[in-house]
DNA sequence: ATGAAAGCGCTAACAC
DNA sequence: GTGTTAGCGCTTTCAT
């Protein structure tokens, strides 16, 4: 038993309440729970004692009980991400307006490993998870399902056994190319990852990267431009890389006036690179990038950019999670959600 | 009962897995936690069989029979804000180098009200709370101190009741001003909110925004200069108000050459400002902000910033909510974590 | 309208 | 080394 503590007296119970009030404990339970079948005046004496003792419910009983606990968990990559922030935040707020708990949790790069592969890797007692990182292998997602509903967010289409929502990556980029166009741009260039996401998708066709390629050359086509190796910079998917991947840009043969990012923050890191060489953005260069994060609007200049629709996206996710929890066995759901073109200053 | 749904089959139980396994469900669980008192070869075959069977200990049941989840809940105000997502990211590791689970939650402004008194506003069975919100009234903390230790972050100190670890917001802010003045400002703005922190501590004369603006009254005398009305800012603690008192500043009579912006984000707003009005920084204007978000290195220019030690201010509140998990009654410690001075290019 | 009993899955304490 | 018993706080079911 833990000694008793300073300030806090052991947390009463239903019974506690229930002698305090001289009712049964049932009775305690029903008023506390608005369920009929209470006198009015019983209820409001039973809600005031519980009020008094400032009774709470016990979570850990009731979901044992009960076997439910109306708490959704959300796993995210990084909390100091962005992108994951944002929509993490749209997560959040969804969840509550569908009256569940949100949970958030970041999941490091399997930093653990297998060590114990039987304690829980995630907690276990909310009624469903949806997995918005690319940092979980399929098998361990292929886990998590063994015991609840699972929703993701980003992942390749190619086994069809989740519900799924994506981000328009191909339409998206295509509308990224042309707007670049219409502004004027003629030698643009592609900065950015080809195999952004999850590793064990890196040689899917359908992982977000490679699906922004796949839009972009859509678009360069459509626009009679070409799209090549010269043309395309391969780097990984944050500002560093950006950074680095502008100066080899900058290095070509190709005099380039404009680049879609296939990031938000790879759009910042060339940012940064371009005003170090002093190249005016956007009367010289014009930058494009994909994700819509909030900090966008607040650099300078302000970032172009492609972005997504978060609320649909958490209403997506959270309205596939619910029907799962509410026992449909449908087909899985694939769904790619909305997104604007937001002209800012870049571009 | 819910109906059985499409891919999960019903957990297995310790029951389950006793009997697949032959033994008694004491031995199982004895077994699985690797206590001693258990034959090497029985252990070996009871893992084998929750393996295959798919086994994971029930959390609820653990807990309520327990008393302790290991779980520790971090309350932050907003996902969506590059200050609280470091910090949430760094409580996030330090909580799991501690052998806990994070558990994150993000509280919007009170926006369910009191609608229900009785139902519990926070996941109530996590071993403690770590608090780095403003947007939770003193009055809640103390309901959820009632039942569990609480730790608290940038919380004035005004009363003495719970462990706090504040940022050195005066030293930080005097430390700003010198640098700004070693770098040959003379006339340096200050720009941002003197009520930077909880609504209920607006008051307080130990709120965050108080005590920077306190730092910078120090280092202004000490170097012989003067802070006044009109060389002071008040505006938010956003980009926004940023954007908008820089142009206050900027139609002042004043010619100032440097400012120091209470945040990062107003700073970047201030940033954006500048260089709509064509000024150069750090050039013809410098600029320093506080707090040390991770995009500051990522933006144009890049911000030089007053950065505090996450870190060491993660560490500091899991330390001091374990050891009152673990019964201290010791007197509320105060912590005050150190800060960098982060030179990049903006001063 | 109210109460009693059973038991969710687990672990602490004690037998064998 | 292994098994048995009791009970954490709650809700479901059924009796009154």
């Amino acid at each position: 038993m833990k000694s008793v503590s300073s300030s806090q007296q052991s947390k009463p119970t239903l019974k506690d309440v229930a002698e305090a009030a001289g009712v049964s404990i049932m009775t305690v339970s029903n008023a506390l729970h608005n369920k009929p079948g209470v006198k009015a005046e019983t209820r409001k004496k039973v809600l005031a004692v519980a009020r008094r003792m400032n009774y709470s419910s016990n979570p850990s009983a009731k979901m044992l009980r009960s076997g439910r606990s109306d708490i959704i968990e959300v796993i995210v990559g990084s909390f100091d991400n962005p992108f994951y922030s944002r929509l993490a935040s749209a997560l959040s707020d969804e969840i509550e307006r569908n009256g569940r708990e949100a949970l958030l949790r970041e999941t490091h790069y399997d930093r653990r490993g297998e060590e114990n592969a039987l304690s829980e890797p995630f907690s276990l007692f909310c009624d469903g998870v949806i997995i918005v990182t690319p940092l979980l292998s399929s098998e361990k997602i292929k886990q998590i399902a063994l015991h609840k509903p699972v929703v993701l967010h980003e992942m390749p289409s190619d086994d069809n056994v989740f519900d799924t929502v994506n981000l328009a990556n191909e339409d998206g980029a295509a509308d990224a190319i042309r707007h670049l166009h219409a502004k004027g741009c003629r030698n643009i260039a592609v900065i950015g990852s080809s195999h952004l996401g999850p590793e064990d998708m890196l040689l899917s066709l359908n992982n977000p990267g490679t699906l922004r390629y796949r839009g972009c050359f859509r678009a360069f086509s459509e626009l009679g431009l070409t799209m090549s190796q010269d043309t395309a910079f391969d780097c990984g998917w944050d500002a560093h890389s950006g950074r680095e991947a502008a100066e080899r840009m900058l290095a070509s043969d190709i005099a380039f006036d404009g680049a879609f990012c296939l990031t938000d923050s790879v759009a910042l890191g060339v940012l940064q690179t371009l005003r170090r060489h002093n190249i005016r953005v956007p009367e010289d260069f014009k930058v494009i990038g994909f994700d819509g994060i909030s900090m966008g609007a607040d650099v300078s200049p302000a970032l172009t950019t492609i972005e997504p629709d978060y609320r649909e996206t958490a209403r997506a996710l959270v309205t596939d999670l619910l029907s799962r929890i509410d026992g449909s066995t449908a087909a899985p759901r694939k769904t790619i959600v909305g997104y604007t073109i937001t002209e800012r200053e870049s571009a």
